[in-house]
Parts: C-alpha cells; sequence; structure tokens
DNA sequence: AGAAATCATTAAGATATCTTAAGAAAGATT
DNA sequence: AATCTTTCTTAAGATATCTTAATGATTTCT
C-alpha cells in the first residue's frame, strides 16, 4: 500500500522516506464494496482519492433519469469532484465502486498542510493536474470530432481489456450514446 | 502592464515586489495584429500567453478543412497548448489573434527557472491549473448533456458580449455546429 | 437448479443536425 | 460609390443517432 503510493509520487519528484511516510500517515485507508458510493451527488466531495485497487464510475443521474458517466477510475488514478473539493459546494455527479475499490483518501486540509510541509507536493500536484488537464483536452478532441463508432474502437484502442470489467450499457454511457446503439454499432462492424 | 499581471498573481498567493518584478522581467511582451498566429498548427508550442488585451482563439483545421474552435482567448487568461508546451510534441491546433493582441510570453525554461526561484509560483499555477480543469469539466457537461440551442444560449448568457466580438461562424464552430444550423436557431428562436 | 434481476439485441419510426447550393447582406478596399 | 470579399440566411434532402417497445441472453441470488 505504502509502496504503492511511494513508487506513484517518485514519478513526478524527490522525496525522503520521512515524507512518503507523512503523506501515506495523512491519508486514510479506505475499502469500498461493489455498488458502494464514495461521493453522492449534490453533497460535498470531502476528499480526493488515490485508487489502490479497484474501478469505480463518476456519473450523474439526469432528471429524466438518464446516468451519464464521465470518467472511470482505475489503479493509480486520483479521482475527486474537483469543484465540489476544492470550492466545497455540492456535487453535480457521484462516485461508485464498480468492483471491490481500496483506496487512500486525504480532505482537503490535510492536503493544504502537506503542501505546507512538504512543498515539494505541491509541484505534484500541480504536473498530475496538468496531465489531468491534457487528458481531458485529448478526450474532448475526440469527442468533439469523432462520431460514435469512432469514439467506441478508440476507447477499445486506449484502454484494452475495459469492456470486459464494465457492462456495455456503461461503456455506452462513457461514449455519450444510447445502449441501442452502441449494439448496433458493434453488430455493423 | 506590470500592474496587469501582478494584479492577477497576487489573487492566488502573496508575492513581494521584487518577485513581480523577476516574474515580469522574465516574460517577454509581444503584440500581435488581428489574423497573426501565436502559435501555428504542427509546431511546437514554445510559450505560455498571459492576455494583457485583445482576443485569441485556438482552434485546429480538420483533414477536409473544417475549422474547429476549442477555446477563446481574452484579458488575464493564460493560453497555451499545454501538451505541446510541456511535451515538446507538435500542436494539435493554431492560436491566432482575432483583434489586436497584447500577450506576455513564457518559456517552458523560463518557467521552470521562475519556480524554483520563487516556489510559491508552484502553487500559483498548481491554482491556475486546476480552475482550468474545473472550468473545462464545466464546459463538458454542457456539451455532452445540452443540445444545440441550449448551448448556444448557454454561451450568449455565459460570456456576454462575445456575440459582438466574433463573427456568428467562429461560435458556431465553438458550438460544434454548422453556420446554417446556428442560423437557424436564431431564427427560430 | 430455478427464479429474479440485470444486461444486450433488434427493429421501426422519430428527431436533431448536417450537407449542399444558392442567394442576400454586410464589411472592407479601391 | 462600386467592387470585392466575407459573413449570414434559406431551403431541401440526407444521415446519425435516439426513442420505444419487445424479446433474448446473462448473471446473480435464493
Amino acid at each position: 500500500m505504502k509502496e504503492q503510493l511511494s513508487k506513484y509520487l517518485i514519478r513526478y519528484a524527490n522525496f525522503n522516506k520521512l515524507d512518503l511516510n507523512l503523506i501515506y500517515n495523512t491519508c486514510s485507508i479506505q475499502s469500498y464494496n461493489k455498488k458502494d458510493f464514495l461521493l453522492k451527488q449534490n453533497s460535498v466531495c470531502k476528499y480526493k482519492y488515490f485508487i489502490l485497487e479497484g474501478l469505480v464510475r463518476q456519473y450523474r443521474v439526469e432528471d429524466n433519469g438518464n446516468e451519464n458517466i464521465s470518467v472511470f477510475g482505475i489503479e493509480n488514478w486520483w479521482i475527486t469532484n474537483l469543484d465540489s473539493f476544492l470550492n466545497e459546494t455540492g456535487s453535480i455527479n457521484s462516485i461508485q465502486a464498480l468492483e471491490k475499490t481500496t483506496v487512500l483518501q486525504i480532505t482537503k486540509t490535510e492536503l493544504e498542510e502537506l503542501y505546507l510541509k512538504i512543498p515539494v507536493l505541491e509541484r505534484v500536484f500541480r504536473k498530475i493536474t496538468e496531465n489531468m488537464l491534457i487528458a481531458l483536452q485529448r478526450k474532448n478532441e475526440i469527442f468533439m470530432k469523432k462520431n460514435s463508432k469512432e469514439r467506441y474502437y478508440n476507447m477499445l484502442e486506449q484502454i484494452p481489456g475495459f469492456s470486459q470489467r464494465v457492462p456495455q450499457y456503461m461503456i455506452a454511457s462513457y461514449l455519450n450514446i444510447t445502449p441501442e446503439y452502441l449494439s448496433d454499432i458493434r453488430k455493423n462492424k
């Protein structure tokens, strides 16, 4: 557990043992069963989660009842509703475990204290955030300009093995198409 | 000029006069005429730009010749192709002035040196990047779930006065619809 | 194993949006 | 003012994707 986080962090900057311990000990570890919620729509997102193991989805239930998945989170990813976490407002979406999932979680206050104690962490989260922004920009590029079929095959390529871990209707939801139409796409391959 | 940047920066953290001077002097100032390019598609994005005055668009020309605008940049915004800037790869899009535009520009190397000399700047750009990520997530929410008409009226609301500064076909491009269809939407208000 | 629940497919008709092509309006340039 | 260029509108037919509803296949639970 501690190893896994350390290994992740030192990809971004140098840390000594003490710092790594402090970071790890500031987080609390938590396990969620399949279908458990890490965050519920409309409530404040209290934590930034580092996924040690498992799989989660971030999604929103629309007024008409439709579910709309914006992100899947897997091992070694941070997940949170950043808007809610930073501004302490109600979250527009939920985070739910799709498999048994173990995370390290840290509150905003805890994280801010860490920034003060370990300034280089500021750099690490700058870089992580930059990478997330780039990833989202790339995703956008695809969603804006590719049709459903291309988005589907792109996804299979980018995250192989994913279609085995997640039901097809959730993939459809992530791709922003109906399950019926995804079924069509697969048929007419 | 210096005032404008300083005023912007101190919204994010405390800086002393010396630091503010150093930051300002590390940037170079540059003016672009209408239609000039700050960045050309396929070339490496050498600068992060802070727009002092003016208006730019970030857009990509697709294989079929269509232009696709992803971002408009206005006063007091940073603009860059982050992927290209950080990874020093060819940019997938261009940045072009739509009005006479004055910017402060800084290279990756210069910025990295500043991070070392003024560690709190690391925090500032962490926060700026977080805010950009949140803004993009919000935009996504709208683009994924609202139809063209709703996106149009949302945009008018969010950035009022914008439709006066930018031709309608560019707004259509940003909204990811054809100019013809936008014309339709406006007619059937 | 059987029942219940969840998930995937099929098909027909509906809708949003695009494509093409032409003409009208507005703005820029001589 | 006249011409050229850019931008906007109109309209008809085409296409991608959705909606609904029903059935079939899997997985989960008892």
